[in-house]
DNA sequence: CTGAAAGCGCTTACAG
DNA sequence: CTGAAAGCGCTTACAG
């Protein structure tokens, strides 16, 4: 029981006009009188004339739907983002197409794969963790437009937009040292991770600056950055002889899971063992004490990721590897109880 | 610099026969001969061929999407139904556009417009809080097919798919009543919310069948059911000269509010006060003492409403209200230390 | 300022 | 078993 729907042909037989003119028309063409744009579109209001998208998009091979591809939806994070490219990419006229790799490469490639054929006009990215195989992605970005987020891979010619996660680490190392803290652990993802990497260098970088000497048994890798194994790292930390007095744990979920340790243990925080986390996840004000951590604007994020997008779709200069460029966007370090100043 | 598209023609072309029966063996039409069916296919395979999607939709009017609406993207719950949705209807071969409606209703039409404009197959919507005006909403139900998920309403008839909010509430209570509370508070929201008002149904309902008097005095309402208004509230019971002795928070947010309330007020939890949340969301095993809450099988929602949705667009037959139904999926009470039977 | 016509890539009745 | 042709709803060079 589909209702009818109105068409150009229909608006053109009832003014007693070409199709050709009642399309112009509505286009806004300069070459058309105002006097027939006005009834035309008077008319187009009345009869609830929509635009038929298929036609038009088959008609100029433009789709007008984005598609965004991302690890895990459900991480607060990450749907913050999302929030940010959808009210930019309606803004703009885009409508957007979601998937989700749950972090596996096979499915990455399908998704990208169905995408294109379902017609995107370009494709806004997070990376798998461990997206070595960027083979299948290589022939994609200069296909259409496309651009990564949030999971960047330097090993991808396209623009990227993240957070300054360097800095940022850099930020929480220098802020834990004025706080008076001299052994600083870290615990982070194991090497394949971009943003780990990153954040790990922004560690070295600001005890180096700061003449801290680097001890390797303080320095922690897992392959899944969770709370469980913020658990795990806390307890290994705890049993080695000389204690770190302040923990950097690369996620708020693995520094919610050493808050939880060291509760257990009674030890106090910050005063014995500070902890900073990264993200400011909800957690992070419900856990006690509350976390330090590094705000990321997922927000800004998106927004930013679709402006770039739309902007490659419309000059149609696809990925044009000389106009593809890094951008970083600024997080914020946000000072709790679990580092306060001791005095 | 696109790449050059494999189009029906090119392959037709290649193998000297018409589109028509290019089309038809990648289509397996039982008319044609194993034989070119292979043909057909191998070449399209070598020539990495992938259809035209808008013009496939274009010509049968269907474009194999499927629009879904939801209140707020960055609630676990709501990313976590959303996965549901991404993993069914991929399965099923379709696309999934998303918008978020942010609780505004005028955005919330605005959106389903566009969607129907971008020819979506059938619509999935969790509505905004205030959708008094269901009558937006109306005249869509019997343009195509149209299911509502979660925050759904009795007034519009079609197939919803939602938790069985009233059970699990009544679960709650009695959990409760069994571990010997007798004063039991419950922090809801105001009318408008269908599921708040099925929640609170199921408080009602337990109460009597164990004779336990009704006290409006322990029966709060607030707009927004959040973190801080579960503060505002616990502070508001703590005050009244007869203390409930256990708090019943609609949301896990609220009730997180609560326990950080009575925690600083060092009440025993759940020996002074118990308290119950709803959601299971992460927040629930993070505060101290962990929140006895009701799971919500989101992914399970969201495949259910996909594949009533994609059966409702396959068989064409729109929204007939004969076929509505209300499916209601299970939750399961969780018990943690918020209510630990106390002997 | 307006119209007739071609064409986007596909499917499908119709004919053989 | 296969092909020629129409048509889905639109846009746009071409002609007037």
């Amino acid at each position: 029981m589909k209702k009818e729907i109105t068409t150009l042909k229909m608006l053109a037989q009832n003014l007693n006009l070409s199709i050709s003119t009642v399309s112009r028309a509505l286009n806004d063409h300069p070459d058309i009188s105002d006097d027939t744009k006005i009834k035309v579109k008077n008319l187009a209001k009345s009869m609830n004339y929509i635009p038929n998208i298929f036609a038009k998009g088959f008609r100029k091979h433009k789709s007008n739907i984005i598609g965004i591809i991302v690890p895990n939806i459900t991480h607060y994070f990450t749907a913050t983002i999302v929030r940010g490219i959808l009210e930019e990419a309606s803004k703009q006229g885009y409508r957007v197409i979601i998937s989700e790799s749950n972090n596996d490469v096979i499915k990455q490639n399908e998704m990208l794969n169905t995408m294109i054929q379902f017609g995107v006009d370009g494709i806004l990215a997070s990376l798998t963790k461990m997206t070595k195989d960027i083979d299948n992605i290589l022939p994609i970005i200069d296909t259409l437009p496309f651009i990564l987020f949030d999971k960047v891979s330097d090993k991808i010619p396209c623009t990227q937009i993240t957070i300054n996660d360097e800095e940022a680490a850099f930020n929480v190392v220098e802020h834990l040292i004025n706080i008076g803290k001299k052994r600083i652990a870290i615990i982070k993802e194991r090497e394949f991770s971009y943003n780990s990497e990153k954040r790990y260098a922004g560690y070295l970088k600001a005890l180096k600056e700061h003449q801290i000497e680097i001890d390797e048994k303080i320095i922690l890798s897992v392959d899944d950055i969770s709370l469980q194994h913020g658990k795990r790292m806390a307890n290994i930390l705890l049993s080695i002889k000389n204690r770190p007095d302040a923990i950097f744990a690369i996620t708020d979920s693995a520094a919610v899971g050493v808050i939880q340790t060291l509760n257990k243990f009674n030890i106090k925080i910050p005063e014995d063992i500070a902890v900073v986390g990264f993200s400011n996840s909800k957690y992070s004000t419900i856990i006690e004490p509350k976390l330090t951590t590094v705000d990321q604007p997922g927000n800004t994020i998106g927004k930013t990721a679709t402006k770039y997008l739309i902007k490659e779709i419309e000059n149609d200069n696809t990925n044009d590897i000389a106009t593809s460029k890094t951008v970083e966007v600024k997080t914020q370090l946000i000072i709790r109880e679990s580092t306060f100043k001791i005095s």
